[in-house]
RNA sequence: GGGCGGUUAGCUCAGCUGGUUAGAGCGCUUCCCUUACAAGGAAGAGGUCACAAGUUCGAGUCUUGUACCGCCCA
């Protein structure tokens, strides 16, 4: 084995075994194993992986590791998504860069492009993904265009509609004039900014008098069907059923009463513009107030703003508001914080339209998904998502599932031209269903993705059809995403797998946080502080970025990726590539696997398991609490901080001794402790974990299939926990007093240790004692009580274990003295603190009496090092 | 306006069911290229756990309130 850890020449190499060996695959289980399945979030077929594509992978092959090795047929369906808007802009602009168009090409020709494109770019995604380990099982890869899903997104579409739930109407809609389609309301962002508020007068018809009015869109003036006043507003209530003139446009329109109107707000009475504004459209419906559209798709004006027609909404309103001015119209303007609706992608304005669309009633579903978690069926974590949950689906509203855009699932509708009839149907048509008449138009507009990623859990097993993968495989275990498109995503699948399935389209959604950078601030381009995964994986090992997003972050919560933690990690892979080369270059032929026998084990051997088992014991409780943060923590900290820091150093002993059978037993423990750990880390970081598995004795053909850790608590040994805690700071003593007293490393000292009822167990254990702390082996004497203090000596005091370091020419008494005495006076500190919870009643009487013990034995262990400390600066003194 | 989350060492974060002297990584100080590992080892400094009240024998952890930061929804 070389001397670092090379992932460059591993993760590939192995990652192909992996696959060609059909190990991703859930056959390997066997037929009677219970499933384990996750969908894969499909990720944008052209997109580029991104921080947040790495967690997530992360996650879900952690959680699909882990399941196959406690021997679940563990199936994850890997995918991509069409996303119609994304993929659609970037073919765009391409062919902008060609000098030419989508119009210009035209739908055929665009849609062979986009195909194109996607072949083109498609698998540069899905490359990424197996570089991060991702074992899906690809033989099952889905694509959302594809053909068995395409007839998913009809029947859906078909029964949705048959059901009534989908239908075809005007309604007020967000629309987006960048990319000239209507949008849903979770693609409209409402950002605070910093605007105008216009101040004008509406002239009442035959008369000087006006009414005042306040807006922030002047140019909607041009569209106001009506001026609305409170209805008990003493200022205005005279001219309630009078008409008013539009400003220039002098259109009439009536004075309405409504109580909707906030008479705090502005001048208190209020423009009705039902075309384009939310509010106003309730109001104009209230009143049968008339709609005027006053916008073309690309937000210019249209012929109905009159003079101001062809110019772009922004322009208009300065032209507008200037001819107001001209016009006495005008009274003034301040600034105004108010609230602008921008399109999620991009950040252009979204304008309110009232525009035909095709939409979903989704109530029914929503009822049917709030009762999913309300009664268990389905299990939200962490569990403060049921909330937010809760909240939007009882506050949906119809879907809006109509994209203007060509890149998509063509709503299978035709219009006839001969009777207007709408044909709606799951094979092509090719005469109207009402006349029979062959004049059928296909709608041109497409659905919105998510609906079709709505139907991903159960059209990737093939749905509608009932095929094998259905029944084996469907409902999936868990869904695992970001808690940003809860709503997007999560609550359309589980409303539709509701309805179309019957069933819950899986158990239990976990979800994760965003990836920030270093100092929380979201990535991006412009800022240019992405971390790009790609890179990190190539400077530092894909093992590297998934043990520090999975360790990094916590179910539900953001995470702050820095480099500085994915190097350590980095080191970490190193530190167990050398404990294994450690490991290995001592087995000297032999091949020991599974447990050692408990039999003649000494006491550090009886102490790395028992710690190794309650480790076991801990990581399976925090897995089945989704805490894998903290359960890899816990490992990390174990191979490092006690496996390799302690039990590797002591084991030296034996294997650099002559006593063969000692020399086997530890390689045992050795191999066992690592491969038990290696076991646990392979969710994590599965490359290094398999190229030292391959390396070390082991049973079976390879780790990614190997057994999950379970925990033989015959192992516990609290015996064998104390003793070695208390030979580990006996050890830690006498090295800080060496590293006080400046000895050189190197340099081997004398100790006499006065161990009362413990210097047959420090006898066992003088080895270790010398090697680790380099105790001249000769020169370290251990006794139950010495005859005489040595005066000219260091002292380290573990209760009543007193060890003292002659350290000649070194020691300064009064040096030493000060030492002791700021020893004692921590220990004193503590002891008071403790003997004031015990001198307290309740604590006694109240609290578990193993905590009050554990307070007992801390005191006597308290008490004991305060005399020994005392007594020896009383003999410097 | 409603809801949620955060506030713990210089920086970035853990801390699961309340229970020893609150942990890690990075950074910092001192020493060491000791035959697994300098991507390392040994020793160390550094925190009134945002603030206030409460529950409890016991609170970083539970409850309430306050402040600040962030997110979601309207």
């Amino acid at each position: 084995m070389p001397k670092t850890y090379d992932f460059r020449s591993t993760e590939q190499r192995l990652y192909r075994w992996w696959e060609e060996s059909g190990w991703f695959k859930p056959e390997i289980a066997g037929p009677d194993a219970e499933p384990f399945v996750i969908s894969i979030p499909p990720p944008n077929v052209t997109g580029a992986l991104h921080q947040g594509h790495a967690l997530f992978v992360a996650i879900e092959d952690l959680m699909i590791r882990h399941a196959r090795m406690k021997g679940y047929a563990a199936l994850w369906v890997p995918g991509t998504d069409h996303a119609g808007i994304a993929t659609q802009l970037q073919v765009e602009k391409m062919l902008e860069s060609e000098g030419t168009s989508r119009q210009e090409i035209g739908r055929e020709e665009f849609l062979r492009r986009t195909w194109e494109w996607k072949e083109k770019y498609g698998r540069r995604i899905t490359e990424q993904l197996r570089r991060l380990g991702a074992s899906c099982d690809w033989d099952r890869e889905r694509f959302t265009l594809d053909e068995g899903l395409s007839r998913a997104v009809r029947e859906a579409f078909v029964r949705w509609y048959e059901e009534g739930l989908i239908y075809r109407g005007t309604y007020m809609i967000n629309w987006s004039p960048g990319l000239q389609t209507a949008v849903s309301d979770l693609e409209v962002e409402h950002v605070e900014e910093e605007g105008t508020l216009y101040y004008f007068k509406y002239p009442l018809k035959d008369s000087d008098e006006y009414i005042p009015v306040a807006t922030t869109r002047p140019e909607t003036i041009l569209g106001d069907t009506a001026v609305a006043v409170h209805p008990e507003d003493e200022r205005y209530r005279q001219f309630i059923g009078k008409t008013v003139l539009v400003p220039i446009l002098n259109r009439e329109i009536p004075v309405i009463a409504d109580e909707y109107v906030d008479r705090e707000f502005g001048t208190g009475a209020l423009k009705i513009t039902p075309g384009h504004d939310p509010n106003d459209y309730e109001i104009g419906q209230r009143h049968n107030l008339p709609i005027i559209n006053i916008l073309n798709k690309d937000a210019t004006l249209n012929e109905n703003a009159g003079p101001y027609a062809g110019l772009d909404r922004f322009e208009a309103r300065e032209k507008l508001w200037a001819d107001m001015e001209a016009a006495g119209l005008t009274i003034r303007t301040e600034p105004y914080q108010h609230i602008v609706p921008r399109s999620q992608r991009g950040g252009e304005p979204i304008e309110p339209m009232v525009s035909t669309q095709w939409f979903a009633d989704v109530s029914g579903p929503a009822q049917e998904a709030l009762q999913a978690v309300r009664d268990g069926r389905l299990r939200i974590v962490p569990e403060r998502f049921v909330k937010v949950w809760e909240h939007w689906l009882t506050n949906i509203r119809p879907w809006c599932i109509s994209r203007q855009l060509w890149w998509g699932h063509r709503i299978p509708a035709w219009y006839c031209d001969d009777c207007g009839h709408i044909t709606v149907a799951r094979e092509d048509p090719t005469g109207c269903e009402a006349c029979g008449s062959p004049r059928i138009e296909q709608d041109p507009d497409v659905l919105d993705t998510w609906f079709s990623s709505g139907l991903w859990p159960f059209s990737t097993l093939g749905w509608p059809e009932d095929t094998p993968d259905y029944r084996r495989y469907y409902p999936t275990t868990i869904m695992e995403t970001g808690y940003d498109i809860l709503f997007f995503w999560v609550a359309r699948m589980v409303m539709m797998g509701l309805s179309f399935t019957g069933q819950v389209p899986f158990r239990t959604v976990y979800l994760h946080g965003l990836v920030r950078d270093e100092h929380g601030q979201k990535m991006s381009k412009t800022k240019g502080n992405v971390i790009d995964p790609i890179e990190v994986m190539d400077e530092y090992g894909t093992d590297a970025l998934r043990f520090t997003l999975l360790t990094g972050s916590s179910p539900g919560n953001d995470m702050n990726l820095a480099i500085s933690r994915i190097a350590g990690n980095r080191n970490f892979a190193n530190k167990i590539w050398n404990a294994a080369r450690f490991l290995v270059s001592n087995l000297d032929g032999e091949e020991p696997t599974g447990a050692p026998s408990p039999e003649g084990l000494t006491l550090p051997d009886r102490w790395i398991l028992s710690r190794l088992h309650h480790l076991i014991e801990s990581v399976n409780r925090l897995f089945d609490n989704y805490l894998y943060g903290e359960a890899g923590r816990q490992i990390y900290d174990f191979l490092w901080g006690e496996y390799a820091d302690w039990y590797i150093e002591i084991s030296k002993i034996a294997l650099y001794g002559e006593d063969e059978a000692a020399k086997s037993r530890t390689r045992h423990v050795l191999t066992y402790v690592l491969d038990q750990c290696l076991r646990m880390l392979h969710p994590y970081i599965p490359f290094v974990t398999e190229e030292i598995w391959q390396h070390i004795p082991h049973e079976g053909e390879a780790l990614i299939i190997a057994r999950w850790p379970e925990v033989d608590e015959s192992w516990f040994d609290e015996e064998a926990e104390t003793r070695m805690a208390v030979l580990m700071n006996l050890i830690r003593g006498i090295r800080n007093v060496r590293a006080e007293y400046q000895v050189p490393p190197a340099r081997r000292i004398a100790a006499r240790i006065s161990a009362g009822e413990w210097a047959g167990v420090l006898e066992q254990q003088r080895e270790m004692i010398a090697r680790l702390a380099n105790v001249a082996p000769e020169q370290l004497e251990i006794v139950p009580a010495l005859e005489e203090a040595p005066s000219q000596a260091a002292v380290v005091t573990i209760g009543n274990i007193t060890a003292f370091l002659p350290l000649a020419g070194m020691v300064d008494i009064e040096a030493e003295r000060a030492r002791l005495l700021r020893e004692l006076g921590e220990v004193e500190e503590q002891i008071a603190r403790s003997e004031q919870l015990l001198a307290k009643e309740a604590f006694v009487n109240r609290a578990p009496p193993e905590v009050v013990q554990r307070e007992r034995d801390k005191l006597e262990h308290l008490n004991a090092t305060r005399a020994s400390l005392e007594e020896r600066i009383k003999a410097l003194s």
